[in-house]
DNA sequence: AACGTGGTTTAGAGCGCTCTAATGTTAGAG
DNA sequence: CTCTAACATTAGAGCGCTCTAAACCACGTT
């Protein structure tokens, strides 16, 4: 399993090391004879450039290592597409780490990434500190997504999750409902946002009284565990606002099978328009989250730093989009 | 953000470089005294140990490339769960490529696992002939997960397909349905053994002239486009074996807005028994792959190969398993 | 014929670590 | 008091690449 080195390749070519690296990293004032000859010897011995030692030598790996909070929920899978464009399109490469759930599992990825020395971190859903954000960010530039700070160190792209939380409630408020809960994602990213938006929102509109708040974890798991909390309550809701997607189809599984029509006794609303809740069968009402855009930002906010252009954390925060599927309806009884 | 190197933890202790590496690498026969002064030293400077240069010089990684084919299909994930776990009880670290669910984007991720010099590959759900697969573990071994073949190169982990498409097949006609269609999954892995697997157990059940297979792709979208085609046939199936759980749900979407009762009306069984089909809300009719086996099994080969114990190319089989959920039920009519 | 000029090529010193072989150290045996 | 064995430590040569500085090599100019 021994690969061919650069010496092999510069041998067979004729030439000295350091023409096959200007060859390899397609550096101009290279005739074009040369090149002809080092691509023909790097060809025939299935030469393949060792990044460990280019890497090494140049101090810097064109990589970008990506944490995803949880591989399981969808969202993160189309944050990634996002970010895969935008590496794509600036030559530099992404590897994905496992964030696992859990703080530990992040911390783990994160280590492995500076110790592979990526030049930069995207860190998707992130459950750590802004302290610890802040002491990784001293070695490599950080970019959170979906998450807000008001970090002076970190940069972040994400969208308005206040914001978000407002127009589901007017949305659901709008239909008619009065009792609207709350089902939030324990300590998961954009958690207190969220929560925070759906008090004030329903303050604001005179509900204050019918505030309703149940702790999930944006499992679906966690959603279907909160929904039995809620219908079995002595009051229990018209309208559940779930902290995200995964919570929603949860809690929507479990108040169906408790013979409730979804959305003529309940409405559901969930949070990040992922494919989950595109789907046919499902069609949730959410909001969306532009990933596409938060993607490219991200790898942006990285670029300039990488770039030297800027030193300043920015914020770079989206607009959330109510998408209206059939999960949400007039309340009953009105 | 420069930072701190071996070179300097060993002046601040005051030892050789040697000492520190051996330390770093918790090797025995370092006395206590200048363990301790050593850790004091790094954990001062915020030494981080540099895997380039580590990995350049001890010619190997302790790292697995793992090649997702889609991210956005949750199997995947649990594929992962496995692979992570089996990893971490190894003392391997587990990074995740992105397939982008085709063949390109699956070239591209293996060439920079190579060029990082992963110690070895998995490969899940991948689309690459077994002739590319076989070239590229003449560089590093590759685990394929989720495809059979018989190639004598490489090693694989499964579950035998062909099983799961005929206790579908099995189960459906136990439940009196005939007109049994097929959506299978275009290019992706497994799809030739399931559909070969359903032709044979659909003759098996002397029902030859019902089969009826529809190219999809193994997506929600893919899913929804063949059950159009097949509802609107003029002898449209009582029952629906999709390739996998995603195609299965995008089909139960459609059956559903084209006002068919599942499974009063029509039957659905999907494929993978991902948490997508266990959600209260799809409850879906479904083939389990044990996930978790298949991805520690896929670590174990490739630990066989790397502690040079094994040349000879294996085939780990997993048994496929049927669960009833609550889309499959008996054929209208009879 | 000497001199620039600008494009092309190369020598060689690192990058930060590991690993082999050699050296230093200590304690018990003879 | 020397000799050994076993443990502890270190020097130094790579690992495969990049990058700076210097050398080389036609050309057309003076």
């Amino acid at each position: 399993m021994a690969q061919p080195t650069m010496q092999q390749v510069a041998e067979l070519a004729g030439v000295s090391t350091a023409l096959v690296s200007l060859v390899m990293r397609d550096a101009p004032n290279v005739s074009d004879y040369r090149r002809q000859l080092v691509l023909a010897a790097a060809d025939e011995l299935g030469y393949r450039p060792n990044v460990l030692a280019r890497n090494l030598a140049s101090r810097r790996t064109q990589t970008i290592g990506v944490v995803l909070n949880d591989l399981h929920n969808p969202f993160f899978a189309e944050i990634v597409d996002g970010l895969q464009a935008a590496a794509d399109d600036n030559e530099y490469r992404i590897l994905i780490g496992n964030g696992s759930h859990s703080q530990l599992g992040e911390e783990q990825s994160v280590e492995t990434f500076l110790q592979f020395r990526a030049d930069g971190l995207v860190i998707a859903g992130s459950m750590l500190s802004d302290d610890v954000l802040e002491r990784t960010s001293r070695t490599a530039p950080v970019v959170v997504v979906g998450r807000t700070s008001t970090s002076e160190v970190f940069d972040t792209a994400n969208t308005d999750d206040q914001v978000g939380a407002r127009l589901v409630v007017d949305h659901l408020v709008a239909l008619g409902h009065q009792r609207i809960a709350h089902i939030d994602g324990g300590r998961g990213a954009g958690v207190i946002e969220r929560r925070h938006g759906y008090r004030t929102a329903m303050r604001a509109h005179g509900l204050g009284e019918h505030i309703h708040v149940v702790r999930g974890d944006f499992s679906e798991a966690g959603g279907r565990k909160a929904a039995h909390v809620l219908m079995q309550h002595d009051r229990r809701p018209t309208a559940i606002f779930a902290g995200n997607d995964l919570s929603a189809v949860g809690a929507l599984g479990v108040v169906e099978n408790l013979g409730f029509n979804v959305p003529g006794d309940v409405s559901i609303v969930g949070y990040d328009n992922t494919s989950l809740a595109a789907m046919h069968h499902v069609s949730l009402t959410t909001i969306n989250q532009p990933t596409e855009e938060l993607g490219r930002a991200a790898i942006d906010l990285l670029l300039e730093r990488l770039d030297g252009n800027r030193t300043k954390a920015t914020h770079h925060v989206a607009d959330p989009q109510l998408i209206c599927r059939s999960t949400s309806g007039p309340s009953p009884a009105g």
